[in-house]
RNA sequence: GGCCCCAUCGUCUAGCCUGGUCCAGGACACCUCCCUUUCACGGAGGUAACGAGGGUUCGAAUCCCUCUGGGGUCACCA
């Protein structure tokens, strides 16, 4: 384990993304991790990952570092970090300042936590949390925040004594009772006056160092130039520096980066899906899970405690059921609703970014030659998903219709694995031909053509007013012609002796019957068959959707259409 | 509450540094019309913002001050 400060390299920024271990990437981190790889890559430096697992309670589990999959499948790759293996059988990561877990990295911070204390730059402090509350409580009490400070020199006996009591010591940073000036080239300096920075914990009574203190030794020896994070970090970034003057170490650049917050202005979070679910339980007023979507005592639990999560499957589930769309947070939820990778970039950028001229559209590479600190927004930016949809359905009706295919099945293979194993390569390659000037994500082939998977005797004809109107249910054409209900019937005898089941030649059929029958109007044809063979009045082209139906589960559904709409009267 | 930061259409933003070319531009959304076998796409047009009040100046979205509003931070979390 190498502990000497890395050399400033002669070409290049090095910048960092260094978030807490998590299974998932959230899009604010997504968008810092972004700008770090840009900036750097953009300049001929390195970009290099770091987790800061320094809470024990909280990084109970060091290799959950799942995230790392949504930054590779963003088209972000570290030159230094946690190894991960791509997709692709790339390794990424590796390097030589690791380890890039600062739980692995102990004996480097004790090593400058002592120097510190032997200069009499830090100290023990032995209070207690009880003690430590207390004394907050004063403060406030008194209306001031509450700042510790050096409490006085603790005598060989009174050390003594708090050992045997069993007291851990934490070390605290003396900090300069002097005014700082924090340069940020994002937001500009701002002076923190004398006094607002206070002796604060660098190493827990676990031994472990805080953040404060991990960063500081980390950025130093990893060789960190430039700093682009979180805004929560401002105020922090004095703390850094007086520890960064105290410790001998060069001083980074700093860029804070604005919060993305949901429309409705709260702070976007991993809990905006419960609430849409818990919205839609409450509205429909179910008393007990849809079946198949959660157990009994998972749906109790959940609806009795507000912080209670379902996991995601379960939310998946439920949310199908209760036909609600789940709001996407993490980079997995918009990669699962067929987000493109490029469009999430190209979108997370311009929230918080802008490259002038009216440019909105643009790639990595752009960003890269791009990017700089000085049009960084300073505002939190609103993430409007509905942006995001239609830059989304750009990039899709813009696409090769080859590409377009074989994304669609990369998509279905991971998500959508029954619509591949019923369809077959054929009809499926034919779904993607039909779908994609109608679609607005990967997902949408499948997601809107539900049909396609159930069985005959299993499709469930909506009664809705479009479908009653469709078919003439309820109110028969006033001129004596057809209804679209006896339009369905005439047309299940003409589809009955087809000699083939072909687009051109169902088409070539309904035309004729509809010049015959219909007034020339292909529409009063149409959609009666659309309702008999998916259901609904939406699908894609109604050629293509017998085609993808077949012949004989057209028929079948057909005539069960019809027994249901005479039912209905 | 203390400290710090910020403020252009509903939203993301251009313009602000280097006042006049801005009765403020683009995009998404929205409204109207057109196209249309459903849905969606597409085409044409439209509504819509410089938070408020004071200055400075011949002239302010652009500079200064106050107010208001928003955000961040005040942990042995990061």
């Amino acid at each position: 384990m190498q502990t000497d400060p890395s050399p400033r390299p002669s070409s290049g920024p090095v910048t960092r993304f260094a978030p807490s271990p998590s299974g998932h990437l959230h899009v604010g981190g997504a968008r810092t991790a972004l700008f770090c790889w840009a900036f750097a890559k953009g300049r001929g430096g390195k970009f290099l990952i770091r987790i800061e697992d320094t809470d024990q309670k909280r990084s109970s589990d060091a290799a959950s570092v799942g995230f790392l999959k949504d930054l590779d499948w963003l088209g972000i790759r570290w030159d230094e970090g946690p190894e991960y293996t791509a997709p692709d059988g790339t390794l990424v990561g590796g390097g030589p300042n690791g380890s890039y877990f600062q739980s692995e990295r102990l004996p480097i911070y004790a090593r400058y936590t002592e120097k510190l204390v032997a200069e009499g730059k830090a100290y023990e402090a032995w209070d207690s949390p009880e003690e430590l509350e207390a004394m907050r409580k004063e403060a406030t009490a008194r209306k001031e925040a509450f700042r510790y400070r050096f409490r006085g020199e603790v005598t060989a006996e009174e050390r003594a004594r708090y050992l045997a009591e069993g007291r851990v010591p934490v070390v605290r940073f003396r900090t300069p009772q002097v005014a700082i000036t924090i340069q940020d080239e994002v937001l500009g300096d701002a002076t923190l006056p004398a006094g607002e920075v206070d002796d604060f914990v660098i190493r827990k009574k676990d031994g472990f160092p805080t953040y404060h203190f991990a960063v500081v030794v980390d950025d130093e020896l990893m060789g960190v130039t430039h700093v682009l994070r979180a805004q929560e970090h401002f105020t922090n970034t004095a703390k850094h520096m007086v520890l960064q003057d105290a410790l001998g170490f060069r001083r980074p650049t700093y860029g804070h980066l604005s919060i993305i917050k949901n429309p409705d202005d709260s702070k976007m979070s991993k809990r905006d899906k419960d609430k849409v679910l818990r919205k839609a339980v409450k509205e429909k007023a179910l008393s007990a899970p849809p079946a198949g979507t959660v157990t009994a005592e998972e749906w109790t639990k959940w609806l009795g405690d507000e912080n209670v999560q379902l996991d995601l499957d379960g939310a998946i589930r439920l949310a199908e059921a209760l036909k609600v769309q789940l709001p996407e947070i993490n980079v997995d939820d918009f990669r699962r609703s067929g987000y493109l990778p490029e469009v999430i970039c190209n979108f997370l950028a311009l929230n918080g970014w802008s490259p002038g001229h009216d440019i909105e559209k643009f790639d990595n590479g752009f960003l890269k030659e791009r990017f700089g600190f000085d049009r960084v927004m300073k505002t939190p930016a609103k993430f409007d998903r509905v942006k995001l949809l239609a830059f989304n359905t750009d990039a899709i009706t813009g696409m090769a219709p080859a590409e377009f295919a074989r994304r669609c099945r990369l998509h279905a293979d991971q998500y959508r694995p029954d619509y591949v194993a019923r369809l077959g390569d054929a009809k499926f390659a034919l779904l993607m031909t039909a779908c994609q000037e109608r679609s607005k994500t990967l997902d949408d082939p499948f997601r809107t053509n539900g049909f396609l998977l159930v069985a005959d005797d299993a499709l469930a004809f909506s009664d809705d007013k479009t479908v009653r109107k469709a078919l003439g249910i309820g109110a028969a054409p006033a001129d004596g012609s057809r209804s679209g209900l006896e339009h369905l019937r005439a047309m299940r005898g003409v589809l009955a002796g087809l000699s083939e089941w072909t687009q051109a030649a169902l088409e070539s059929a309904a035309t004729a019957y509809a010049a015959e029958h219909a007034q020339g109007k292909i529409g009063a044809v149409a959609q009666p068959l659309r309702i008999g063979v998916s259901g609904g009045t939406v699908s894609p082209p109604i050629w293509d959707t017998l085609v993808l139906v077949g012949r004989a589960s057209a028929l079948a559904r057909i005539d069960r259409c019809i027994a249901w709409a005479g039912a209905l009267g």
